[in-house]
DNA sequence: GATGAATGAGCGTTCATTCAT
DNA sequence: GATGAATGAACGCTCATTCAT
């Protein structure tokens, strides 16, 4: 009975933080607010303050579960080399930007710094997450798919702020892109990485 | 007389524009509020609204004034060959960041899209700005020096995108990284950027 | 149970237009501010934001209220004629002035020429009150009470002003008047009023 | 020369005065700021309070401007009988306010009461005037032209009600009237203070 | 367990008024 | 004598958060 009710609950809770991040990606965090939030949700704000103890917290767990988003993707090309997942989670992530929705778009919310700070198991998660990239990179460096010289972290930063360039908050000022435009772009980036990453080619005597 | 006092008022205003930078900068748009810019600016609050109309012309104001800076800069490169053009602003653009000034570094600001919105001459501004950047990306493309079937504002917008590579809001939960650690990552970006950009390597027969 | 709240909620809003309408009374709209509102009507900022959108819609809404008042007084006179209808809201509108409430005072606010153009039902509100008032004002001269060619809106207007020679705020520099005097004084408005609209008398040959 | 000077200075006075009374009608107190005062006298802030020590106190003389004008219309009537010196006041007075002008029209200002107040010279410049009026109105009575029953106070301040009549605040929401209409409507009113204010007829047997 | 209703604290903005030139 | 520039004090309004039911 009650793991029917947590389960529930759960449920609830990640609809709430679904909510939530579409929220965060459509205003921004100065206009998100707890009322709309709990309006969109269909439920009460006190129930929204059972859920989550504070706006914060929601926000930092609404972070965490762009992270986890990225740990399943990475789980499931476990089998493919390394340059590959990355190009596979560059591509992804991309693509999700480009639908307007979130996954790893982390590095938006310049604002939400306080925040995070504040919450040690959000801190933690997002380590793990990056630990993890950057020891595919490191694999990737290994086996001559990246180039060695390049610290591990620059490159998983690099990852991370690629999916600015297909769409931010100034794109909105720019020419609107067509689905090809767009499409087009992607790979362009994907391409731009690789290249970008690739070992110092060596022009055979 | 009047001139004196005319300038004056520019400069007060302008360290008033760049107090608001750096507490932009370092709390965020949502952190940010027009009592501590005035203590920090040493005006009343009544003064502040005489220079600006409201907090989100102030802030477009601001971001204005980043994009004039880079407009300066590029000015002081016209002799020079397209790529390296963009090669001096990428490293300016990240030094300038490492140092934790802003310059070039407006897609922090998701929040800001509404503000920017509304003030149509700062907007005006940006594209421009963009669109001198894009210039140059394609004289770089015309001279061979640059892939050209990367659309020029992809590689604009890498070039903004970069900057976060070094300085995040996140990277502050990251381990410290020394000042050579960090010299030696900006060194690795511009690299990972020339490398991407370029054409693909042909290998002579 | 939601019935009682509900109920307890409409007080409370009712009381709070009470207040409101009291002190717009005694000092003026310019004077009036949310603070006090709310600390004499014993409840929080926030909640009065509750339970109204703005100043300037609580405003109307007081405005409403007396216009309300009114309609309700001349519903408990149908029976009556039209001239001595007229007479009753005269006559209760005036005590209620003297006794430094409302009913039908909304002469008095200048000051609120914007707000109530901002509020198209409250608009409405007034226009119907005034058109019920002209209507009687018609059937009073269909039936010879009132002369026929004085315009039904100027004899409604002037039912309005009455009120302003009771209490003004001019009068406060006036010497105090005695209870009986200002008993008198009604009864001599109420005959002013009734001769000036007479019919002209007919000196019969 | 100071004479000179001295006179400059008073017509600038008046002139800065009339331009508040004009903005007072148009706006009310309650938006009406010493700011836009200043711009559209066509003086600074500073200069405007050499000339006025507060708003109140402006706003007071403002108000005295007005009284003025009516002993000045009173002063050119004096070879009148009582009754017609009465009339011309309303007449006038309705004239003035149909054409948006003030004169007399202080009884707008619920607002103005705590100002009015705090000047006693003002307020005993306002008390002359009444006095005056109600002079009139006794003369009247003595000369059998008002019914002796009406307090003279009550008759003077239903001259001064009656200017709301022609135009008030709730007007701007009655269909608009046609110069025709005015002119009709301004009769009327005289037409109606005379029938109200006469003796009650002797119908002789 | 869920919620309608309430609130303390703060923020952006304005305004009457004054200083320094 | 006249003014551009500055400010203290409010005011309208919002928001994250919490009772009371």
């Amino acid at each position: 009975m009650t793991a029917i009710r947590e389960k529930q609950l759960q449920k609830r809770k990640q609809e709430t933080l679904d909510v939530a991040l579409r929220l965060l990606m459509e205003r921004g965090y100065s206009n998100f607010n707890m009322d709309d939030l709990a309006d969109e949700a269909g439920i009460s704000k006190p129930t929204l303050y059972q859920y989550f103890n504070s706006k914060d917290e929601l926000v930092s767990q609404a972070m965490v579960r762009v992270y986890e988003k990225i740990e399943e993707l990475l789980a499931t090309l476990e089998d493919q080399s390394p340059l590959t997942r990355l190009e596979h989670f560059l591509r992804t992530a991309l693509k999700t930007r480009a639908e307007k929705h979130y996954l790893a778009a982390p590095a938006d919310m310049e604002m939400m710094r306080a925040i995070i700070h504040q919450y040690p198991p959000m801190v933690e998660h997002v380590r793990v997450v990056k630990a993890k990239l950057e020891h595919i990179v490191r694999e990737a460096q290994a086996q001559g798919e990246i180039d060695p010289s390049l610290p591990a972290w620059v490159v998983v930063n690099t990852l991370f702020s690629f999916q600015r360039v297909i769409f931010n908050p100034f794109s909105q000022n720019d020419p609107p892109r067509s689905d090809d435009e767009l499409a087009a772009a992607m790979e362009s980036v994907v391409r731009l990485f690789k290249r970008g990453v690739q070992m110092e080619i060596q022009i055979p005597a």
